[in-house]
Order: structure tokens, then C-alpha cells, then sequence
DNA sequence: GTATCTGCAAAACATTTGCAATTCT
DNA sequence: AGAATTGCAAATGTTTTGCAGATAC
């Protein structure tokens, strides 16, 4: 049976991308920790496994990973960008007291929204949030 | 009748803050000109008027009107906030050519996403985008 | 051996902060 | 005069760029 780690390397080559051991990290830690990162956090968390690790490497990975398709941007935040290896439409819930991003997924969310913005409009893509306090944080 | 400057300035009476010459005169263009402007949008377009403007005020000001709640800011973009003088929730859709933002109201967005979003969550606010071509961008 | 990838250092940008000058009441 | 507001200049923080060394094919 294969490795998690051998699978990301595989995924990557099936978008023609060299699997350098950065790159596999990278994405691999995006892809377990559902934590939807930050540049910093990804960096913070790698360096223990890779002393050498720069930012510079995580904003080059990154940029290639969103252009290829591997993940996206979540804007929720101006001050903040996070990365989240999922790419299918769902729900971003942002708590504003752990401060932590987690997925919500409404199965008729597909084309709720695309379907309802007049035509003539050419969606190509769409984001939902929204913002409050999780169940953990709720006293 | 009074002129909108008039309205601006009794607007921001009626929320204790002063209305002073650029506190006027930047809510009223954010009002007027419907476009969802960024900081430097506010900056240049005022410049004319008021020659001694600074970009520091444009931050305190903006700053203000959003703790106050008379603006939203809009995140759609990780690297440009844009600003809106209308509160109540719309969905804002950026076009990807002419990178306007306009707004589009759907009557049943309201309560869509929150009455959706699993019971445990307390959700403060929602926020929906979406980015494509708008209509007259279309060849 | 040639392409690619990594990471340092510097550059470029955006936002915030401290403070002095100005304006309003 | 006293309090609030403005705006300059400096500080801070984040992202990008240029490039030299390392690595992979």
C-alpha cells in the first residue's frame, strides 16, 4: 500500500509538476491538516522537518499550485490568505473566536448561486462565507 | 431640498461623528459613485478637491466608518480592499476583464446560507462573490 | 551539461504609528 | 483654550524580484 506521501508525489506528476521533496511537503501538509494555512503557518510547521525551508519556496510553490489548480485562495480575511487543497465549491465558516477556518458543505450549494445571478453574466467562479462562533467556542 | 453633501453630513451627524470637510466628502463619493472602491481609488478621485488629502486620513476615515458599521469592507481580491456604503447583504461579482465590481441582489439571499449552515454554529455574517465576465465585457 | 528549483538578500508595496500642526467649537 | 482631526515622516510587515548556488534529469 502507498504512502500518503507517495500519492501527493503521483498527484503532482499527473499535473506535470516536478515532486521535489519541498513541493511534496507543501502539499502534503495542506492536504492533512485541514487547517486551511497560511504562508506562515505551513512555513512554521515545516521547518522543524526542513531546517533549510525558505518563504520564498512556499510563495513560489503556492502561486504554482493555485495556477495549476491543485488548490485555492480563501479570502476571508484582507489581512490574511489562506490555502485550501479542496477545490470543489463549499462553505468557509470563519470563527472569530479560535479564529479557525472549517468547511461546511450544502450539497445544493452546486449552482445555488450561479443560477440566480441574471444572465448575461458569465460566472466562472463562486465563494461563500460567513463569519461567527463555532460549537466549540460557544459557552 | 438639501444636496446629497447635506444628507452626507447629517448621516454621519446621526452616528456621533463629526462631519468634517474630508469625512464628508469621502463618504459621499463611496456613495455616489456606486463603483466599491479601494483606498487609492478614494485617494486619486479626491485629490482634485481637497489638494492637501493624505492617504493616512483616507485609513483613519475608513477605519471609522466601518467600526461604525456605515460601510462594509469587501474581500475579494487577497491584495485590494474595496469598500461599500451599502450594508444590507448582496452578492458582489467582480468582473474578470474590466475588474469592475458590481453588486447583484437576490431577494432570497437573506437568510440562504445561515438557515443552511449546521445548528451549533452562530452565525454574525455571510458573504457570497463571485467572479466571471460581466455583460459588458461578453464579445 | 542543461534545465529547473531553492533560498538568500534586497526591493517594492501596503498599512500602521507617533507626533506636530491645524482646525473646530 | 481645549479637544478632535489631519497629514507628514518613519516604522512595520508582507509579498515580489534578482540572482547565485544546489539539485535533478
Amino acid at each position: 500500500m502507498k504512502t500518503s506521501i507517495q500519492k501527493v508525489s503521483e498527484q503532482l506528476k499527473s499535473y506535470q509538476i516536478r515532486p521535489s521533496f519541498q513541493r511534496v511537503r507543501i502539499l502534503h501538509y495542506v492536504q492533512t491538516e485541514k487547517n486551511h494555512p497560511t504562508i506562515d503557518m505551513i512555513y512554521s510547521s515545516l521547518l522543524a522537518e526542513i531546517p533549510s525551508l525558505s518563504k520564498t519556496t512556499i510563495y513560489n510553490t503556492l502561486k504554482l499550485f493555485v495556477d495549476a489548480g491543485i488548490m485555492q485562495p480563501i479570502t476571508i480575511e484582507n489581512h490574511e490568505i489562506r490555502y485550501d487543497a479542496d477545490t470543489t465549491p463549499h462553505i468557509h465558516f470563519k470563527c472569530i473566536d479560535c479564529g479557525e477556518v472549517t468547511d461546511v458543505f450544502i450539497p445544493e450549494q452546486q449552482d445555488w448561486l450561479s443560477s440566480r445571478i441574471p444572465s448575461g453574466y458569465d460566472v466562472h467562479e463562486q465563494h461563500l462565507y460567513a463569519r461567527g462562533r463555532c460549537p466549540e467556542c460557544q459557552l
